[in-house]
This record gives C-alpha cells, structure tokens and sequence, in this order.
DNA sequence: GCCAACGTTGGC
DNA sequence: GCCAACGTTGGC
C-alpha cells in the first residue's frame, strides 16, 4: 500500500495505532480491497513521492473491505457523489503497524534480481494498492532486516 | 519541473 | 463503441 509522507506517513500509523484506508479511487485499487485482502495479511507500506521512494514497515489487514464512508461525506476531499449509503462505491480496509523496517529504497528494489517481476516495477504501474508475492515479500523483509518467519 | 503512463469523461 | 481531451500519479 502507498502513501504520500506528506498526506499519511509510516510514523503516523505508528502514532495513530491503526487506521482506515481511505480515499482510494480507482477500481482496480478498490478491488484487492474488496477481493483479495484477508484478515490477518501482511501488508507493505510504501512511501512514495519522496526522496527517495521506499518501503518503510509492514501493516497487517485488521478489518477486511467495508464501505468508504468518506466517499458519501460531502464536507470530505474524497466525496464521490456517484456513491451512496445504499449503493457504495469505493471501499477501504483497516490496517495496523506490525514492525518498522530499514528503509529499503526503490533503487534497491529495481537492482534485486530476487524481486524481479515484482507489480511495484513493473513500467507505468501505480496502482496505490497492489499485490506482492510471498517470495517478494520475505525478500523485502530479508533487505529491512527483518525474518519474514518471526513476524 | 518534466513527462510517460494510465484512467476518466463526454461528445459523437 | 470510439477516441480526443484532460487529469492524476509518481519517478526522475
């Protein structure tokens, strides 16, 4: 999952304890939301549009996909007037911090030949919220110096 | 700041 | 359904 340091950064959900996902507009996003995301799964967090982009620590899913209420909240920067109480459009899901990682930049990431095929580089791709294999995933922990095992 | 890639909108 | 125009993302 990527965030902007400035809209909601790693340390904030270390502050916060947990928190809603929301905003996310697009429908492809919206679906791992929906489909794919399991109570209990691991997650990523990605700092993006920053100097340099990197993953900064690893979330876990608490609350699987329910309504983004901001969507029908006229007074919020996400409102969608095409969604609604009974006909919801965009979802969220709640996560929780699990353990920060050593920052691993997306340099690093690129010159892995262990992560190669890996959504996040592929070209053109920036879906905010996107799949990472378990292989991919135990290599991003390897490189924050964390065993991917103990978690 | 630039720009490639991609999504959305809306006229036809 | 097509596609041009426009907006956004996000690395560089």
């Amino acid at each position: 999952m990527k965030s902007e340091p400035e809209a909601y950064p790693w340390k904030q959900l270390v502050a916060d304890g947990k928190t809603h996902w929301d905003g996310v507009r697009n429908y492809q996003a919206r679906n791992f939301m929906r489909d794919d995301m399991k109570k209990g799964d691991l997650v990523l967090f990605y700092h993006s549009n920053c100097k340099p982009p990197h993953v900064a620590g690893i979330a876990k899913i608490v609350t699987e996909g329910y309504p983004d209420f901001t969507s029908w909240d006229v007074n919020s920067k996400y409102f969608d007037d095409k969604s609604s109480i009974d006909n919801p459009r965009w979802m969220m899901v709640d996560i929780v911090p699990v353990v920060e990682l050593e920052e691993i930049s997306l340099l690093e990431i690129k010159e892995n030949p262990r992560l190669e095929g890996m959504p996040l580089i592929q070209r053109g791709q920036r879906l905010s919220v996107q799949p990472v294999g378990e292989e991919h995933f135990k290599v991003i922990c390897e490189m924050g110096g964390i065993d991917a095992n103990e978690i």
